[in-house]
DNA sequence: CAAAAAAACGTTCAATTCGTTCACTTGATA
DNA sequence: TATCAAGTGAACGAATTGAACGTTTTTTTG
């Protein structure tokens, strides 16, 4: 019944193999965060537990008392096993076992846009085949991206809390349904320290500009597995990289669907079509602002040559 | 169905998660205000509950609402200006606010499926018309349904873990792509004690089909805020009709788009467009499955004739 | 309306946790 | 080498917690 499952510092202690004053003495100098019973009890919050041994390298040495993933098997079969093993979960939609094998990667200090490339976006393109083979139903794609998407906001909550200052937005365009890019997007840049929200999947182009233009983001992510035949999608998009232009947001695109020969008469900031891409941008774009506020002389200039390239890791019905 | 301002304290010791007995202590000693049956039992007042949380800082930790009076308010004076609060907090994308709401009104223990049909969907049909005004961007609404969608997977995880017996599935058909309404009803038939699990959105009819005859639930539901106007909706719903009769689920409908011409022409179990239809219909067929287990004369059989009716509480962009 | 079932009472008791103190290890410095 | 600072783990009495129990009140049921 509990929502935040709460263990106490005896539990953890023994989770991470430190002894118990150790850890009640981390707790008061505020290295994990507690709630207190009304009697003065410590109560430690098991996505805090997780934080905590992600910053500090440590590792998981029973975790079953946290009801946490076993870390000695997943731990070390590594991201290509991780992938195989995830997949068949996510097509049995056995979420438990899901929610173990990305745990499990991301306490062994796996980057999140890691996970998310080379286990999560890699498992969905098998189903993606299979399904083309006929071996898979869709109704076990959906299934699978309704689980994989609880699992990432179950990760966005043991991130820290975002740097209010940077913005950043994103979303999908009309027609657009598949929201799990936007997803990751969302929680790689929340995890390089930006305040990201996605607005969600299958936005009109003008209410994508006026979101620019409402909430002036420093970022901004487009997603783009899918372009409906009816709409000018090169036209429309030059709106929104002129309302990116006039904020100065940093407009960075990515997904399958933008062929080579599309992207030649697109303007944008970056092309990423891998969460690693996104990230290392996510980095040096933070670094851009801050040395341009550094110099204070408001130079809004925003580079527009960076372009990565590797194959779109998604899958569309 | 107690509709009183006063819970015990089981109650309130079961929604923070501490023993019955601490909770006494407490009140004993005064830390939480109490008043006394003629028979000396213990009833404490909603406010005084959400009181103490809050002080306590006991569910919930979110460093950045330590103060914030406006949710504080919001928990006493209930539904009806929970959702008016509920929808500036939604148009404004202000997740932390949406979450203390949502949460406040749980813990004064009203229904999940209330908290559904009176707040949130609620709020959302009122962003819709506003929308329709021009007065709310299509990305504020966008942007409330992912953090709708985020509170009430924090919901789901408060839930005890579902018979798994009991399983239900459903989701929405092709073209359909509002999610909302499908995730509630996995957790409202949750909270009454099924394994629900959500397929997801715009699933073909002959995926749905294969998916019940895959799974063979207890419940089958159905969404239905759109249909695409190519398909034959009559003829393709038959078929799932059929697989719910062969495979003795019930086949449980719902969703604006299914208007009263339209309902003539189906066969279906029951039609519930409100949450808390979904929930006594829930209740009483779990009933019945117990009592035709009970009388092992394997009685199949299952009642069509069930009809609720209000309207549905959903917008479709 | 009375009997049966469910929930809450008050109490007791073992287990857990608190805060504190203290001995020990480690690594840098005089 | 001796010394100091800092972190660790163990031990202690005091306090808190959660579960058990039999009894009483409230609710449900026939």
């Amino acid at each position: 019944m509990e929502m935040s499952d709460l263990v106490s510092p005896k539990q953890v202690s023994r989770a991470i193999g430190v002894s118990e004053s150790s850890l009640k003495r981390w707790c008061d100098q505020g290295l994990l965060q507690t709630v207190r019973t009304a009697g003065g009890h410590r109560k430690i919050e098991i996505s805090e537990v997780v934080r905590f041994v992600r910053d500090r390298n440590l590792v998981l040495r029973d975790p079953e008392v946290l009801d946490l993933p076993p870390a000695s098997e997943g731990a070390e079969l590594g991201l290509v096993r991780g992938q195989s093993l995830l997949m068949s979960a996510l097509l049995a939609g056995n979420e438990l076992l899901v929610r173990q094998i990305i745990f499990d990667l991301y306490l062994a200090k796996h980057p999140i846009s890691v996970i998310c490339d080379e286990v999560l976006a890699s498992a969905f393109r098998e189903i993606g085949e299979r399904w083309a083979c006929k071996e898979a139903d869709p109704f076990q794609e959906r299934r699978g991206c309704e689980i994989a998407v609880r699992i990432m906001f179950d990760l966005r909550r043991c991130q820290r809390p975002p740097d209010s200052s940077l913005n950043a937005i994103g979303g999908t365009i009309e027609g657009d349904q598949y929201s799990i890019p936007s997803t990751m997007a969302e929680l790689v840049l929340r995890e390089a320290g930006w305040n990201a929200v996605s607005l969600g999947t299958s936005l009109p182009f003008s209410s994508l500009a006026r979101a620019i233009t409402d909430i002036r983001p420093k970022i901004f992510w487009l997603s783009v597995s899918y372009i409906q035949p009816s709409i000018d999608f090169i036209q429309e998009f030059a709106k929104l990289s002129k309302a990116c232009m006039d904020t100065g947001a940093a407009l960075v695109v990515g997904g399958r669907a933008l062929t080579e020969n599309l992207r030649q008469k697109m303007t944008y900031c970056a092309y990423c079509d891998t969460m690693q891409h996104l990230e290392t941008f996510a980095h040096t774009h933070q670094r851009v602002i801050a040395s341009a506020a550094e110099s204070s002389t408001g130079d809004e200039g925003i580079e527009r040559t960076t372009n990565h390239s590797t194959h779109l890791p998604e899958n569309q019905p």
